[in-house]
DNA sequence: CGCTTACCTGTCCAAAAGTACAATGCGAGC
DNA sequence: GCTCGCATTGTACTTTTGGACAGGTAAGCG
């Protein structure tokens, strides 16, 4: 089994190989035959020249080869990491990742995981979060709240300071903080940001207490 | 190098050892000693019978001491998965898949990759892929942050206090502070509840100031 | 080489947030 | 009438947060 790099420019040729000594590298993907492909165990696709238009298409193509396919570019981001995942691709890195990195996107990705630099991978997991579906655990204990603490927690929810909560429902700061404590201790949360982040449905993960 | 399972019950012993050999099997987290992490390579979490409220916390926990972990379900579901993940996870599986599997899922995790059902995944992309767009306005202001700063801000959007992210970033909460400072006055909110909001996306309706 | 910027830290201080303990008043229901 | 939950507020206290002022280092640049 090698790795199959397709690149336009081929400037990177000895870093691959410095990673994958068995590795093949073709120009494009049209030019990889029957021959070549079963013993393909990932595709290796350099975008970084490409411009824009041309990418996915690029992308979606290689992934229709049914080989586990890693994407990689010039300047990774977020949104392009996205959509690339998204069409098929199961890796998505720097052109210039360094040999060993590519082994272990390799042994990832040929394993049936999904690689992306560290930072894009928490950015990305933090954001897709949002995606799903409401999630009918976080509504429930909504209830548990009297009509009066709702409207606090309502109010914290939108960044309101303990101040101009107490204003809007002219009642006194002091009262405001003893809605609190009860909303806390109701919806498990430890402070107000934990509470504004629950109410709009966004999980938090540092340990209730 | 080993792998450490924590386990309530204990019952799927056999079928963790016939993957790994090697693998230990503890009752709790806090069993876990000094001797034993430096030896682990990744750990194993199942929470199958866990009831819903204390899940997330194992998970925060076990993720805290700084080895990939592998979440393990009695069934697999797309929101909690999400969370998991999300909360600091790498794998996220049937707690009886099968020693093969949970091979192949060890691979995948210990090279910094993450792993999930592969139905899951694709469904998770797909989700994810439409809530991102509209973060495009959203992200230039974010740009203006340093890369310190950001990671600071996106600490503030899961609802961590300045000592959790002065741990987690490894520097003194005065710092942090240092850096909260410049944020809020970066993208103009007034403190952490309309941080932690905006960047999530959700507007705030209190002066900005 | 100065200059700038990012990053890190300290002390001191003030405001805000949160908790503990306690008390009053009001309405619903037994 | 009496209990119970809810809303309200008080005093007093601790913790957290945010800001002012004052540094220090390291990297990059004209």
């Amino acid at each position: 089994m090698s790795r199959v790099f397709i690149t336009p420019t081929g400037t990177l040729r000895e870093r691959w190989r410095a990673a994958f000594p068995e590795a093949r590298v073709a120009a494009k993907i049209s030019r990889l035959t029957e021959n070549v492909l079963p013993d393909t165990s990932s595709l290796w696709l350099d975008i970084a020249q490409l411009p824009e238009q041309l990418r996915m298409p690029r992308v979606t193509a290689a992934c229709a080869l049914g080989r586990p396919v890693v994407v990689m570019v010039g300047a990774p981001a977020e949104s392009e990491a996205h959509a690339f995942l998204n069409a098929g691709a199961f890796g998505y890195c720097h052109v210039e990742a360094a040999p060993e990195q590519l082994r272990e996107i390799a042994t990832v990705v040929e394993h049936g995981g999904l690689w992306m630099p560290p930072g894009l991978l928490q950015r990305f997991l933090a954001l897709s979060t949002r995606a799903i579906p409401p999630r009918a655990l976080e509504v429930q204990p909504l209830n548990e709240l009297t009509s009066r603490e709702l409207m606090v927690a309502e109010q914290v929810a939108r960044g309101a300071s303990n101040r101009e909560i107490a204003e809007a429902l002219t009642i006194t700061e002091r009262t405001v903080k003893a809605h609190l404590s009860a909303i806390f201790e109701k919806l498990q949360v430890r402070d107000r940001v934990q509470l504004a982040l629950k109410m709009n449905n966004i999980p938090t993960y540092h340990t209730v207490n």
